[in-house]
DNA sequence: TTGCTTGTTATACAAATGAATAATAGTATC
DNA sequence: GATACTATTATTCATTTGTATAACAAGCAA
């Protein structure tokens, strides 16, 4: 052409994979946080992980990978930290219990942030088969968790409870702990630090009949 | 012009304003049940009511308006449901309370329809402030029943409890039923017609420390 | 039947979106 | 420092979507 033009090609950085996934996978779900499912476009997603449209693509062929990408990661950090929190727990079957409530009913897991996710993504699931798979196995990871250590504590106790049982306690205990952590994200304010999870140890002990928690 | 086209224009009904409405509203609601929040477009609630695209606007402003309105009438029909059925229950309050853990862990509140619903409309309460709002008003009604029926039953057995302790009491069996209805929702098939309101009504009981429910 | 109101359809349009392709430059390697 | 690889940007395209406006006809009233 004769006349050229100046045009300066915005500077970039390469970045390693998995800085760049972790990156758009983060940027994806602060865009859901903040303004729902329907804020996640690949546009938006590419503006906050400061990057351009056309690189989201690049690591996630479509949209909806990226989408489901985004809802593993979320689980992970909330169901994942309840569980891996009982790694460090030298304590009995009670002390366990205990701290798998306290964990579950505290911040971080406690968080309007974590609701948003939850509740964005959880509305996909018959819409992203996908979704709805790896959601059920999530869940299936929490309510199992549950009844081992239900299992744990009715045995270190001696008290003969058949195997029946011990699922619908885990079920109700499983239900409860959900329930918390639903009111808990939706009005934190109404919570000082510390209560939600009093709560759920008592209700826990109450429900399985258990003289201390 | 010279050439005349022949063209058909689509026959129609002219129908009452509650008809159209409630035919809209339930379009939408079919929209997201099947979809997701993402499926409700303007031109598929249009379609699955039978009607053209233009109407839609005819009778909401614009698409918030509609979806405030799916939001109010689907929340009308779920926690409205538990509250009013205690208006032909003449038992006492333990009778009451009962009835009103059956109704919430039973068919048709407890569908996995009403649970898609409520994630899709959940998903929105930071994007769509009107629906945050009358979100949190219906889980203020919601909590003021539990806290109403728990602290009618507290004072029949004569349990001199103080206020604070019966919000905790609500709290925790609003938990509970919420969690329930949850697990009940997304995955019915688990549980045989009445085991889950059954093992609510017990569960309850366990945390009231009652006798009998 | 005639005319009038307005519910309803038909059409148009600008903006946003997901996806695809070509061009460029960062950076590792030699 | 030169070269090649590919991560990244720039640009384009076909659809979809929400909204707006004009044209039409159903059904009531006289």
């Amino acid at each position: 052409m004769a006349l050229q033009m100046t045009t300066t090609r915005r500077p970039f950085r390469r970045a390693s994979e998995e800085e760049r996934r972790t990156s758009l996978i983060e940027a994806t779900m602060e865009c859901i946080v903040q303004g729902g499912i329907g804020a996640a476009t690949i546009r938006r997603v590419a503006e906050i992980a400061d990057v351009t449209p056309g690189l989201v693509r690049h690591y996630f062929p479509d949209k909806n990978t990226l989408l489901c990408a985004a809802h593993k990661a979320t689980m992970s950090k909330m169901t994942t930290q309840a569980i891996q929190s009982l790694d460090n727990c030298d304590g009995g079957p009670l002390a366990r219990l205990r701290l798998f409530i306290e964990t579950s009913l505290q911040a971080p897991v406690v968080h309007p942030r974590n609701y948003q996710l939850w509740a964005s993504f959880t509305s996909l699931i018959n819409a992203i088969p996908e979704i709805g798979i790896s959601h059920r196995e999530a869940y299936i990871e929490f309510r199992n968790e549950c009844e081992s250590l239900v299992r744990d504590v009715f045995a270190e106790q001696q008290r003969d409870i058949d195997d029946k049982q011990v699922e619908r306690y885990a079920i109700a205990v499983n239900a409860l702990i959900d329930g918390l952590w639903l009111e808990g994200c939706l009005a934190m304010d109404l919570f000082d630090s510390g209560s939600l999870s009093e709560l759920g140890v008592k209700s826990v002990q109450s429900l399985l009949d258990l003289e201390t928690l």
